[in-house]
DNA sequence: TTGAAAGCGCTACCAC
DNA sequence: GTGGTAGCGCTTTCAA
């Protein structure tokens, strides 16, 4: 029994050759460009039925029409808040017409730098790039490139970057001011380790917060993985070292339900003995028991705007740069109450 | 002011002409492959990096060398336990060298043919569907193609199809002996759409397990959206509609996390007045109050094993199917005990 | 060690 | 209406 070939895939050349008809015409009944005779069509709909042909994008994207693609970066899918965004944007992607193309770096450099080398490689027509940090000559690279570019988090200026900003420092000042106002006089902030470069808004945002309370006011730190399981044990962290904060406040909602479990562990009552606050305001926010006050980042206007400015860039010539801000909101629910 | 012209991205034809050298030899360079003089290979380089030239993946993939990726398509993306699969599945991948396209379906079967439409189109050197139903020409199509695939709770036969099952039976058996041994007589099954399907492993595994506990046992069914909010409000109707079960047994973590909070919005104890069980031990589950009763599946081993199918898929010839068997684990934590 | 040239599968333009 | 054909950017023989 002789081995068989590789079976290679059917091309344009074999639908055309099978139906008998050249393959010009057989990618017009494929792109409904051009007149085609109703029953020529009809032959070659059926050939390709017939050999189960399935264009190459590859080719397709090469010779001339563009990748109908559009690149999102996030920095770590195990966040729901991320995972969020790239519904929100695959959801207008594909409502209007493009697929998406996801990368998740997990904060990695080097997966972010492939991952952008990737996105350029596949010809994308634009990138989402939902990170934390991203090192200037990545960002260089990417402005030369010429491709569209939203950016969330972290800023850069070109004419192809549009930025979309979150007020982190609003959002910041009503989550501490609450709590001030709660009598809460030392507190601790929980972050991920990314949370500790200058750059990262947040955490800035949280200083300046703590600055304008004045002085009576303490705070400590502790930074962790960016998961679960990183909240839980920055809890431990904060109570072994002694010196117990009175509130909580996390860089974001995954860490904070890991703080909330450290915290049930060691037999502290949340907000008896100690509040604890997020910021994105994820679905799981609201089904945790206590419920947790949270900032509310409205995930899926930023993937929709992301989107939008990727996929019709028609912007002003001469423009430097673009920002978007994003006003969030304080939610108050049950993780939070009166210092003890 | 003249207009630009659009700025083509650079190809090997520039870099060979700024180099001064064909672009078979810079095609060299970047490949690694065959002899290069070291002079002319930095050269090369050189002139690369000063063009911001970046290689364009589909055009290699056309020319012979495949695409050097794996595709990905999974049904829910809201539910981490896909978004676990999808994380070892990628890491493994990258170890090997490969790349992955991932397409969420969101239980849309039309966004499933065109998922798969777009990955054969892309010419993916494999296929991982981790989803819960798929249709019969839709499989037809897939094993047609002679893409390798592998399958997860949806079967399918055919030389380039490998089958990764649960043993859900077992699973659900472990679960329902557990309650019944504390004494619970009422039951309820809460599942999302797909599961009315009879080729719903989970929802068959439950009636069967169901039979074999013997008459005197009854049950109720409320299926509602995969989703925190579909168990939240799968909650409700099972209260509203009287006839109080004293066990709960969900499809999932994700709905079980949505019924636990449905349940105690309805002031109800879980597990002094009700009883909830989960499926899938997904990060999440430790860290509700009460923590969640579930059955481990284990989703890591699940992405690396289809990972390794797909990449070196050196089956043994006149083999008709394959099929990987996994068995779950039962974890009793928090939220089950003695019927009230 | 390097270059020339033949495709890969497809679109788009120009003839007929 | 339909066919021929020139590329798109790259890899890969085969010669030089």
């Amino acid at each position: 029994m002789a081995t068989m070939p590789p079976a290679k895939r059917p091309s344009l050349i074999d639908v055309a050759r099978e139906a008998g008809v050249s393959i010009a015409t057989v990618s017009r009944v494929l792109n409904e460009q051009g007149p085609v005779r109703p029953e020529t069509r009809a032959l070659v709909l059926k050939t390709i039925a017939r050999l189960h042909y399935t264009p190459d994008l590859q080719a397709r994207a090469l010779a001339g029409r563009d990748s109908n693609t559009i690149g999102m970066i996030i920095s770590n899918i195990e966040n729901p808040f991320f995972v969020d965004v790239y519904r929100s944007l695959e959801q207008e992607a594909h409502r209007l017409g493009r697929e998406v193309l996801v990368a998740n770096t997990g904060y990695d450099p080097e997966r972010l730098a492939a991952s952008v080398r990737i996105m350029l490689g596949r010809r994308v027509t634009g990138i989402a790039a939902i990170i934390s940090e991203m090192e200037p000559s990545l960002l260089k690279e990417l402005v030369q490139s010429g491709v569209p570019v939203v950016m969330y988090d972290v800023g850069g200026a070109g004419r192809n970057i549009v930025n979309v900003r979150v007020d982190y420092a609003a959002g910041m000042r009503e989550t501490v001011e609450l709590l001030y106002g709660m009598g809460h006089r030392h507190f601790a902030f929980v972050g991920h380790h990314t949370a500790l470069s200058p750059l990262s808004v947040r955490w800035q945002a949280f200083t300046t917060a703590m600055e304008q309370l004045g002085s009576p006011v303490r705070h400590q730190v502790v930074t962790n993985a960016d998961s679960l399981d990183g909240g839980y044990r920055a809890a431990h962290q904060l109570l072994d070292a002694g010196n117990r904060p009175t509130a909580i406040v996390c860089i974001n909602d995954l860490m904070a339900t890991g703080v909330l479990r450290g915290l049930r562990d060691r037999g502290i009552d949340v907000p008896g003995d100690i509040s604890v606050t997020g910021f994105d305001n994820v679905p799981m926010s609201q089904y945790l028991a206590p419920q947790l006050t949270t900032v509310d980042v409205p995930r899926a206007e930023i993937g929709r705007i992301a989107a939008e400015r990727l996929i019709q860039p028609k912007r002003a010539r001469g423009q430097i740069s673009d920002e978007i801000l994003i006003t969030p909101k304080l939610i108050v629910r049950e993780s939070t109450g009166p210092a003890a």
